[in-house]
DNA sequence: TATATCTTTGACTGTTTGATTAAACTTATT
DNA sequence: AATAAGTTTAATCAAACAGTCAAAGATATA
């Protein structure tokens, strides 16, 4: 492990490794230590406790995700283009940060209203970001849609696949290699699947 | 808990809920066997211990999630309605085991290859499913596709949102109750979004 | 250089937890 | 009724673990 940062940012680095792949529960200080090369006791010095060591991960995680979303969904381009971005956005950072957002789903999972709490304190606004897709959901594609179901559609082809790898590998029987294709071939296909669906809207309104 | 099942469904019964719950690391086996209305040493007489215990419970529910959804999507009926009928089954399946598919991709990433194992020795041919949907888009809609991106947008869609619950509710601040009526909307919403983003490939079909 | 403060370590503690065991209790078999 | 086999329990064990502490080491301050 890199020996020029100091001391908590090593703990922080090897702390993001170990909770990433194992979750709060899986995790052991110990090997937290060893991956940063230093005592045990180092981590309570510097971070209380256990808890409070992943809750700093947690809240540095879920920032970074959430602003990274953010600031896609906010900047200035045609939906479409947004989409596209995300899709590719997030399934190159994952190949690099395989469990993130296994990580944040799974510790809200064990712990919703501590960890919400958490999430309030960072001045996010989500929200805004709903407001800017129904904006141009309307100006560019012409229709009247509530855009959390839009945007969870986003989410749920592009993450979930992710989150899933291991199971669609057992069930179909798929190699490492045809995986990495399969994550390839989304980036076109899922723009396009989307595209496809919002613009089956425009001729029949009747719907939401 | 019941009184009129054996010792053996009664372990079985609470190490669902709680495995499901809380997964292998975060069960205690003290937990289960008071849910039971046990002593604890009876679990390690009838299931020798924690790790084939937790077994059991995977490949019980991984075979129940995995034939159900074969038998949908093998039986006699439209691709269209295999996804309406499929939304709606697994939907409503969840609001009473809520947390079974997070649990099976979650065992699955802590232990792939041994889990892989046991997939394996339960006799599913999940490629079947994948020809019949290839076989379907073709004939019912005259569409050259890879089944498998079409069966994981519609698991990503349906799936998603119902273990991202705690993420969407923590990020865009959602009561429950708004919540219900999210997954109430999503009933109709999905199969549509789907139907149209298949329509749309009919035209040009340039695409995969 | 002497002293105070901050950092790091190894040894240790108390608790939790999965697992074992020997004895008690129950049920079936003769 | 006597015996054997199967079932259940309380007590206990050993390992794993988060957390503590006193002392050693390093660094800054005077």
């Amino acid at each position: 492990m890199d020996n020029r940062q100091n001391p908590e940012e090593k703990i922080l680095e090897a702390a993001r490794l170990v909770f990433h792949q194992k979750g709060f529960n899986g995790a052991r200080m110990q090997e937290i230590a060893d991956l940063a090369g230093m005592n045990k006791a180092l981590l309570h010095y510097y971070f209380r406790n256990k808890e409070s060591l992943f809750e700093k991960v947690f809240n540095e995680t879920f920032a970074q995700m959430a602003s990274k979303m953010s600031e896609i969904f906010l900047s200035e381009m045609t939906l479409m283009s947004k989409i596209q971005i995300f899709i590719n956005f997030y399934l190159n950072f994952i190949s690099r940060h395989s469990f993130v957002v296994q990580f944040i789903i799974n510790a809200l999972h064990d712990k919703p209203e501590q960890l919400r709490e958490i999430i309030l304190k960072q001045n996010l606004v989500p929200e805004l970001m709903l407001e800017q897709i129904r904006k141009q959901l309307r100006e560019e594609m012409g229709l009247d849609i509530d855009p959390l179901h839009i945007y969870v559609n986003i989410l749920g082809l592009t993450v979930f696949p992710v989150v899933a790898k291991p199971l669609i590998q057992s069930l179909f029987r798929i190699t490492d290699e045809r995986m990495d294709v399969f994550f390839e071939q989304r980036k076109k296909i899922v723009p396009t699947f989307i595209e496809n669906a919002l613009k089956g809207y425009e001729k029949d309104k009747s719907l939401l």
